[in-house]
DNA sequence: CATACTTAGTTGTACTGTCAAACTTATATA
DNA sequence: TATATAAGTTTGACAGTACAACTAAGTATG
């Protein structure tokens, strides 16, 4: 084990000052069941636990010794909860302050992942999806995370304007008014076909695959992600928002 | 002094493992002679400190006694160095791992603010403007802090193709082109007359003074911020780029 | 087997805002 | 008064979206 770390340093000198909490939470977003869905998790109720019982996001002290860096530590928090290994993840900021934890100042470093919808079969016990109603979850969070999550929808929503994010929320193949759908889900408003369409296939994003999808009515091509494609960012948003 | 944090909480239980560092670090930009500059300070080189006399970014450990959060903390360190009490401030992202502090595991929290011109007039001793050359500044950074840098002027250079964030850097009354100038600056290439005006003035941003900008040629239209006005995002971003 | 229904995908016109370049205006200076 | 210079406007071309109608390809139904 390392030594006490809020004594000495490695290198002779003594920094002899308190350290705050360091922790990392990450938002994984899913969409399930034509809803937004986010995962979260069950607290705890052990001795000194705070926020007992609570939903919270998934998250927690950052470990010196595991951790080689903070996107590691919240791969590896992301990996326990849902056995996903590489969903698309992205930094959203810290959150850190004297009153957002009980124990004393701490400081959060935020994550969200936006992962396929069926992309975490094997859930964790104390881990469950809720969906999203107006922006928000039912349940009470623990600590900050509601703040937390109140920006990371606020980020993902913004981003959606422009980019191409809803393509790491889509399985492996999938239709051009899948992807609408998702965009429209997440927007929370209908888009044109049209210029859906053209903004997409313009993208040099996706590329059809040889199968179409079948159903009680005209087939769909199906397409997937190129590989490993970065997002894409789009020269406009999508509908000039009101005025 | 609080009680040394490695060891108890505030509520009986004991969490007793290592904490990582905390730190905030500000990178502040200004409009300097035409070009953007950044604010740095040399490091001291007191026993045990890390890079002794090297330039870094202006900040420093999350003191919890003082800091009521991070931001706090940020903006502390900014009003040490430049004087100034409220620029425009907004949180890049963190930065963590076990490698880059020679003292330990260690995570920074990062913002960037931006300064009308001649806000920082009695700099601190140790501080100092370096202009930014193809995107980075010439001395070595102590720290990652080469990297924090990058990351802030890609951040600043995306976000000015389509909001208003340039006019958090002008002083309080400036023309028209005084504000092209400075986007052309940040983004490196000339941009339309025309539909920069058009684009500006139909933003509800900026309203007129009732003087005018004196020269040796046609006097130009002074304008100041709206009050209290946020960032404007635009729905496009200025040029197609490229392709 | 024809018809209705549904969703996929295309086409065409109108509109909005940028691009590009020419043009007009207002001042100082020679 | 002419000239130089920068401020600000006008005009037409163009790109991409909005809106709406249209065609295409399948299943279901009488």
């Amino acid at each position: 084990m390392a030594e006490q770390p809020g004594r000495n340093g490695t290198n002779g000198r003594t920094f002899d000052f308190p350290r705050p909490l360091t922790t990392v939470d990450v938002v994984v977003f899913a969409v399930r069941e034509d809803a937004l869905a986010v995962l979260l998790v069950q607290r705890g109720a052990g001795e000194g636990e705070p926020f007992p019982h609570a939903w919270a996001l998934p998250g927690g002290f950052v470990d010196i010794d595991r951790d080689r860096d903070l996107e590691a530590c919240a791969r590896r928090k992301l990996k326990d909860k849902t056995g996903v290994a590489s969903p698309y993840l992205e930094q959203l900021g810290s959150w850190g302050s004297a009153a957002r934890d009980p124990r004393g100042w701490s400081a959060t470093h935020a994550y969200f992942a936006l992962l396929p919808a069926l992309a975490a079969a094997p859930l964790a016990a104390d881990a469950q999806w809720f969906p999203l109603v107006s922006g928000g979850v039912k349940p009470k969070l623990a600590f900050d995370h509601a703040e937390i999550l109140d920006a990371a929808v606020k980020r993902l929503r913004n981003k959606v304007e422009y980019t191409s994010l809803p393509a790491y929320l889509m399985p492996a193949e999938f239709t051009l008014p899948d992807l609408q759908k998702v965009y429209e889900i997440i927007l929370d408003r209908p888009l044109e076909k049209s210029a859906f369409r053209t903004r997409m296939l313009s993208a040099d994003l996706i590329e059809p695959v040889a199968r179409m999808r079948r159903g009680p009515n005209r087939p769909a091509q199906l397409y997937r992600l190129k590989k490993a494609r970065a997002p894409v960012f789009f020269a406009r948003t999508f509908n000039p928002p009101e005025g």
